[in-house]
This record gives C-alpha cells, structure tokens and sequence, in this order.
DNA sequence: GTGGTCTAGACCACT
DNA sequence: GTGGTCTAGACCACC
C-alpha cells in the first residue's frame, strides 16, 4: 500500500497541511517514487470526504514545492528529486524548531545524548501519523 | 547576581513570555538555585518598568508549572522541580517538539548526524537571549 | 507611489498570478522594502473589487515563496532578501522560456546581438504591466 | 538528404508540432531552400508511420503561417518566407517570449549577462531535436 | 474524465 | 481590525 492518506478533522493543523506532509513524506522515504501517479484532486477528496477546493489546495502547494507536477487532463505525479532550497533556506525553516526544542530540552534537564536518542527514534516512527501538532 | 532579568520591547515574543523564558533557564542551568527568592511582582515590575499585571502574569505561569512557589507574608520562591516531573512527564512534554522537528527533517532531508550537530549547536546557544520564543 | 497594483480580468493569466507577479517585481525592483506592509487581503480585494479570497491566494503563494511573512492580526510583510532556490532550481524553472524563445529567435531570424538587445530593453521595461501573457 | 524528419511518440509535444518546428527549423536554417519541394502529406505520413490526417495538419499550420505553399496537381514547395514577413512582424511576434522571459528572469534575479551566456547556449543546442516544444 | 480558477459566505484565532 | 481555513458551487480548458 504505497499511499495510505488519512486526516483527523478538528485537528489544529489544517487538513490540506496534513495531505501536504503525508506525500511530502511519502516522497521523501520513498513510498512513492518519481513519476507515481498521486490520487486524483476529485478522487481524494471523495475518500477522505473534504471538499475538493481542500485537496486541490493541497496539490497546489505541493506544485509550488516542485514536489509533484501536473499533467492537465491526465492527472498529477510525483516529479523527480532534485535540491529546489539553498542549504541556508533550509537551516532557516528548521531552526524554529530546533531552538524550541532546545530550550525545552534545557528547562527538562535532558543531555544531548538522549535528545540524541529520542530524535532518532522519532524519525524513525514519523510519517504513519496524520496529525502531530503543528 | 544570581538573577539578571532583561527584556526586548517590541519582540514578537511577549514581555511576560520572556520573563517566564529566563527564569526558567536560570532555574534549569542552576543559576538559581530551589528555595532562592525571586523578586516580588511589584520590584521586578518597576525594575524591568513593565506593568505589574505583566509581571503577574508571568508569576502566575510560573507558579502553575509548579517552578515557583509562594509562601504568604514571605515572598515567591523557587520551588525543588526535580521533585516535581517524572521521566515520563518530562518526556511527555518534550515529545511534541522532537516529532515536529523529526517531521520537518525529513521533508527538509536533514540526516541523524546534520540534526545532532545542529541541536548541540542549539543547547550551546539557548539561554543567552533575553527573546528566545520562536 | 511604491505599489500600484492593477489587474486584467479575463486575462489568460489568473488574476492571483498577476498579483504576485507585481509584488514579486516591486520587491526585486526595490520599490518594496525589507519590513515594509503589503496592503491586507480585505484591502486589496476591496481596491482591486475581486473576491478576498483571491487576494488571499495570492498572498499565500507570496508566503509560501518565502517573500512576504505574516505576523497574525497585524498584516503582511516583505520578508529580508535571500536565496531561497538553488541555481539548478532557478535555471530550471527557467529553461522552457529560454528554449521557447531560443526557437522562435531562429526561425525569425534573429541574431544573437540583436536578442539580447531586445532583452535589456524588456528587462528595463517589465514590471509595470499586470499581463504579460503567462 | 535535406529533410530529415524524426518525431517521437508519446512526447509531451503533439506529434504535428514536432513536425512544424523542424520543417520550420529545416528552412530558418537553409537546411532546406525557397522553392525545394516538401514530402507529400501521403507520402509524409507512410515514412512516419502516422495518421495522415496527422501529417495535413501539420502541413496546414505551415501553410497558415505562409512557410509552404501548395502548387496544385504538383505537390507542396517551400516559399521564400523573408518576403513574408516585415521586420515589424518579427518583432510583434517573438515580443512576447521576450517579456515572459525578462520577467522571470527579474523575479528568479538573473542578471542580463547571464541571460545573454544562456540564450547563446540555448540557441546552438536548438534545431538537434526532434522534440523542442517547451 | 482531469486540473485550474473564481466567487460567496462562514467560522476561527489573534490583537 | 488582521490572516487562515473550509465549504459549496460555478465555469473553463484539456484529453
């Protein structure tokens, strides 16, 4: 099962947030490879029972990334991987959440060794989960 | 001087934000250490010449994270917050960021060992800045 | 007069597409700085009479883009310059014009010399029209 | 061989406008001269191995843009298309490739030395392939 | 059938 | 007041 998308309503991170992130990790460990078809804008938004403007926003987003391309009256695919941000836009867009951890990390008393750990582990796990609190 | 308090107007960070900040770093780096005092809402108010409702507030946070505690006639003091969390609480609060930020790696195609460096980076760097919430 | 947006409605070019295009240019120009506001949604559906949505769209591109950022309840605004594309990602996106226009020139005849004549004119020229055929 | 024309199936590029542009490519670059005669369409369409409604569609938009004219009961010849059109007219119609390609080129902040180097790259590499529709 | 765009109107959260 | 999200339904162009 290559594609297994799911959202949770009422979530605080918006559903087509959710779609982004779900393919966006998809594409990312390889569940869908370059040139994959993704679900139809209308198909998907039947299945997950959203409006289609929701999925479509979400595909228009990932066009935006260069993550998938469109195909007009065929559909829409996973492009092939390539580095579209500098490495300093890259650094820039994580380094929120490594400064939160941080300092969160500092004020629980947890050393670099178990950060360590438990990242790895995190990453190890993420991806199967919708919705973790943006 | 065991307690140097200072604050940035005009931060995105509100002021009552990074009072909480810092005096939660002094307590975890041991700059201050349980049952010292730390100053009253009315003299941290004139001395940071912020309204006192904003020093109150930050107290009150402070005091509901269970950091602080008052003793009626006496004062506020740190309170011994080792006793206070478990392992598992601590890394139950720990939790949401490592997986925000495990997520965001992935997407961003940042590695165990680029991750461990920058977060070691992060920890170095954390507890300098008056302005500190991302 | 730093920003004068206009718009052509039943342009081949979606109206949102020509927004960004125009804030895009203002701010490679310089006739927008670093900090300065872009005018609210609400606003400049108003001015432009299309739907706020619209204008939204627009702007969440802009956001998505890394150009302009929003602080909540306060507006929108030109975010700091920086590189936020690779080189092989701003040449890619490139390319087809470059071919386009590569083919075009030698089936018109045109020479080298007189191509890039005519693109530092255009060059010097573009940016105060709201469609340029997309 | 004068004409030596290739197409290639389920590209992006309609199989007719394959056609037109190498044709058209065949003339701009002398490959083939005013008054040389251009396969029939039937005859065309046997080499190809295509429809050859196909290969009349591609004859009709040459003969609409005033590349080949047809001699009756004699077959199609190739006209002298520098008494055609004005230099006006090339200029009215590459004009709009320019203005594409000078505003991207502002937003993605190419300079217009670089846009010079990469138009004379482009332009040598044209005219090779069989597909050069972007 | 596919994606793309636009409108209209609602609700939320933040300040 | 600000931006952000979602829904509903319409129309277009392409295949």
């Amino acid at each position: 099962m290559p594609l297994n998308l799911t959202i949770k309503t009422g979530s605080p991170t918006p559903i087509y947030r959710q779609i982004v992130d779900q393919i966006c990790f998809a594409a990312a460990t390889g569940a869908i490879q370059p040139g994959d078809a993704v679900p139809s804008v209308r198909g998907l938004a039947e299945k997950l029972v959203i409006n289609p403007n929701t999925a479509a926003r979400a595909y228009a987003e990932l066009r935006g990334q260069g993550l998938i391309e469109s195909q007009p009256g065929r559909g829409m695919f996973l492009s092939d991987r390539r580095d579209i941000l500098t490495k300093a836009e890259r650094v820039r867009r994580i380094r929120p959440l490594l400064t939160a951890l941080a300092r969160q990390a500092v004020m629980l008393r947890f050393g670099p060794d178990e950060l360590h750990k438990m990242i790895d582990r995190e990453i190890k796990a993420v991806g199967q989960r919708p919705d973790c609190g943006g």
